[in-house]
DNA sequence: ATGTTTTTTGACCATGTGATCAGATAAGTT
DNA sequence: AACTTATCTGATCACATGGTCAAAAAACAT
C-alpha cells in the first residue's frame, strides 16, 4: 500500500542510529588510518595502531576493513580526490598571475590542513605507486596534459615567459607538498615550533613572489 | 726487530683478502639496503629482501649488521653526507646566479644519480626523523643558518631581490629532490620512460631559469 | 514479544620476520 | 703443521601481526 510504504520512507528519511554510527565509525577509522599510514608507511601501519588512534577495538576496525590494503586504498583515494577537485584555477581565460597564484595558495593550504594525507601520497609514490598506478596513468596524465596546454596557450599569447610547462608544474607541486611532507624538518629548523598563521601567510607570499616573477612577464 | 715489523707492515700495506672482502660485502649490503629501504620503507624492508638484493645469504647480512636499525642508520647517514659535502657553492664571494645555479645543478644531479638515497631520506623525514633528529638540530640547522646569512648579504648588497631566504632554500630543496622522490610519477607522466640525458639537461635549465629569474635582479 | 539482521568484541591461529646459535669453512699467524 | 681468528651459513626460536571465528550485544522489523 502507498500509505504504508510512504510511512516507512518517512522513517527511513530520518537519520537512523545504525547508519549514523556506521558512517561515524568509517570516518573515524579512515581519519585514524591516514595518520598511522603517514607516520609508519604501509608496512609499518598495523591494525593495532590504527585502532588505538581511532579509539575503537582492533576487531571493530577489521569488521569495517577486513583487508589492510582496502583501508590504505581508501585513504590514498581520499587525498587524491581532495587535490583533484580543489585546484581548477588553471584555465586559459584566467590571468596567469591569478591562476597560478590561486593554485599555489590552494595547494599550500592543503599542505597545511591535510599534511598526513600528503605524506601518505608521498609514501605511495616513493614506493612506486603500487596501488594508484592506474590513477597516474589515466586521471593525472590527463589532468596534467590539459594544464600544460593552457600554459602553452599563455606562452603563445605572450602572457608569460616561454618556460617549460612541465618543469613549472613540477616546481609548484614539489614546493607546495614539501611544506607537508617535510613538515617535520621545517618545524625543526623553525626552532621546534610549528608554523604560525603569519608564517603560513608569509610562505604563500614568498613562494608566489619567486615563482610568479620567474614566470610571468613584467607588466608593461 | 725493526726488520721484522717493517716486513709485516709491508705486507699489511698490501690490501688483504679478508679486508678487501669485508669492505666489498659491506658496500654491497649498504647499497642493496638503500634500494630496499627506499622501495619498502623501514618497516617494509626485510633482511630477506636486502639479502636477495645483495645476492648473499640472509645470515651473512646479519653477520655484518646484527641490528636492522644500524643498517638503516648507515644508509641514511651515507646519503646525508653526500648531500652535505656536495653543495658548498653558496658563499657570499660567489655571484648569486652562479652559486644558486650550481647548487641547483648539483642537487638535481644527485637526484639523478642517487634517487634511492633521496627516497630513504624522504621516508625518514616523513616519519618524523626518528633516527636523524640530532642531525637536523645540529648540522642542518647550522648549515641552513649560514646559507641564509649569505643570502641576506646578497639582498643587503642589492644583488638579488629581497626574497625570503628560507622560502628560497626550501623551494630549491623541494624541487630538486622531487625529481628523485616522485621519480615514479614523473616517469609515468613521461610515457613510462625514464628521463633521457637531454631531458635532464632541459630540466636543469628550466628549473634554474624560473628560480633565478624569480630571485636575481635583471642585470642592468 | 519474537525473530532477524547488523554490529561489536575477545579469543585464537597461521605466517613472516628480526634475531640467536652452533657448526663449518676460510684466512691469517706462529 | 698447528693454532687462532674471522667469516659464512642453515637451523631454529620468540614474537608481532594480519586475519578468522564464534558468540554476545545492539538495532531493526514484524
Amino acid at each position: 500500500m502507498p500509505a504504508h510504504s510512504t510511512d516507512s520512507r518517512r522513517f527511513a528519511a530520518i537519520p537512523q542510529k545504525q547508519i549514523r554510527n556506521r558512517e561515524k565509525n568509517l570516518h573515524r577509522i579512515v581519519a585514524a588510518a591516514e595518520v598511522v599510514f603517514a607516520e609508519n608507511g604501509f608496512a609499518g601501519a598495523t591494525y593495532a595502531k590504527i585502532a588505538q588512534q581511532a579509539e575503537i577495538p582492533k576487531s571493530n576496525v577489521l569488521y569495517y576493513f577486513p583487508k589492510k590494503e582496502v583501508l590504505y586504498r581508501t585513504v590514498v583515494e581520499d587525498i587524491y580526490n581532495v587535490w583533484r577537485y580543489a585546484a581548477d584555477s588553471i584555465k586559459r581565460e584566467n590571468s596567469p598571475e591569478e591562476a597560478l597564484g590561486d593554485y599555489i595558495d590552494t595547494k599550500l593550504e592543503l599542505s597545511r590542513t591535510r599534511p598526513y594525507g600528503s605524506r601518505v601520497w608521498a609514501n605511495e609514490i616513493i614506493q612506486g605507486a603500487p596501488i594508484v598506478q592506474d590513477y597516474l596513468e589515466r586521471d593525472l596524465k590527463d589532468w596534467t596534459n590539459k594544464r600544460i596546454a593552457v600554459i602553452e596557450v599563455w606562452i603563445a599569447e605572450g602572457r608569460i615567459n616561454p618556460v617549460d610547462p612541465r618543469a613549472l608544474l613540477y616546481l609548484i607541486w614539489s614546493v607546495t607538498q614539501h611544506y607537508a611532507d617535510f613538515g617535520h624538518q621545517i618545524k625543526t629548523l623553525n626552532g621546534g615550533q610549528a608554523f604560525s598563521d603569519a608564517q603560513w601567510q608569509e610562505t604563500k607570499r614568498a613562494v608566489k613572489a619567486i615563482i610568479l616573477q620567474g614566470v610571468v612577464l613584467p607588466t608593461q
